[in-house]
DNA sequence: TTAATAAAAGACCGGTTGTCCTGTTTTGTC
DNA sequence: GACAAAACAGGACAACCGGTCTTTTATTAA
């Protein structure tokens, strides 16, 4: 803390040598750079994203982001000045709308709560197929990957957990309106445990099998409740 | 292939300044080393599980584990010629009977398949809590790290999944001689798809409150099978 | 005792990591 | 049109990565 300035680790400036940042353009009046923050930050998020998605967090290179994205490491480092900063933004503003979209959307305006789970195993298993690779839940994912890592990383992705089996509680609080919602919430748990081991079953064994059979028994189990 | 004869690309040796491998002992008769290729590749394999399972595959450097098991990069080196084969062999050797002791035996042993998964999740949920952090099932912490990664890695941990639903679905089966196949099937990979989900919560939650909640939910599911 | 082999040691390699710094260009405001 | 701040460019940088190497030491077979 008290070495801060001592922190001269840089090279002194080597007048005529060090040149960093070379024009954009040479002399033409070619396309030099267009400014634009918003889109520049949501390329880098969508790039992130698919890549701790496809190779996963720490798999994922900063270069491989640049090269992705089209963009430099200034031009990275502007808008997220640390790994883990771009990863808590993937989290947020990623991958959380994502599950929101996919998974509690669909449950919330279905007919019943049992009908909505069903269809959205199915209609993931239906997507997993028409694609090449099962990449697996991205909330999963990165879940397992960092909740131990870092404590902001795991609140994060806890949040979304939270939040996903809240509603599913809700929803089955609402339809079952004689259910103690201890039970609710341990249902809801059930079925978010078992989507995510299915996705996990899943991407081992290149298949969205895992997912049609967890989507059958639940909807058993929640027939009869 | 052809061009092995050429391959001297190590330096000339310095007569004088090069001496990798300092001599074990000064002068002393201190103890120098034990050979012991058994228990040196076990405490390899040992603290690679550990690591790998506290940690993950990517965050965990060789260096890591060199440290950890208090040997030397020669010694690592000489057992696990690369980190992809000290991987799979803690797959094969410390994951996959640890899945076989803490969650087969267990349903196969047990009175009924109800019985045995619901004593099979609390018995983990009660490890979990003497713990200070949960670490997750080491068999899905890998899955999800590195299944997309490699196809030898998919392949070794893809046959461990499949070994836990044949042992769980056979048990069903025995205990439910009328159930048709499908559904013992299905069943049985709701069951393992629920542990791995609740452990990826329990993870993220850091408690073990998850699995207490599938187990319930799958015990009145299985008893009204 | 000697020769051969297996086990262990640790220096070392090229490449990559994440971070950060210094400039240049664009944009908004007066 | 001046000018400050934001946006972006491009590379520097040390630390570290996984992996290979040669040499030393222990064990075993002949």
């Amino acid at each position: 803390m008290a070495e801060n300035e001592l922190k001269t680790r840089g090279v002194a400036p080597l007048s005529e040598k060090h040149r960093p940042g070379a024009p954009a353009v040479a002399a033409t009046g070619k396309p030099k750079r267009t400014n634009n923050p918003q889109a520049m930050r949501a390329r880098i998020l969508d790039v992130g994203a698919d890549l701790f998605q496809r190779h996963g967090y720490n798999a994922t290179s900063m270069h491989d982001v640049v090269r992705a994205a089209g963009t430099t490491g200034g031009a990275l480092h502007h808008h997220f000045a640390t790994k883990k900063s771009l990863g808590l933004a993937v989290i947020a503003e990623r991958v959380a709308p994502e599950v929101e979209a996919t998974a509690i959307q669909p449950v919330s305006n279905a007919s019943s709560a049992a009908s909505g789970i069903r269809a959205v195993f199915n209609g993931v298993a239906d997507t997993l197929e028409h694609n090449r690779a099962v990449t697996g839940c991205p909330l999963n994912n990165l879940a397992l990957e960092l909740s131990l890592a870092d404590p902001d990383f795991r609140e994060a992705v806890n949040a979304v957990f939270d939040r996903w089996r809240a509603a599913l509680s809700f929803r089955l609080h609402a339809d079952h309106p004689e259910m103690d919602e201890a039970r609710a919430h341990d249902l809801a748990t059930l079925v978010v445990a078992s989507y995510s081991g299915a996705m996990a079953m899943a991407k081992t064994s290149q298949s969205a099998a895992p997912l049609r059979a967890c989507a059958t028994q639940l909807e058993t189990l929640l027939r009869r409740t």
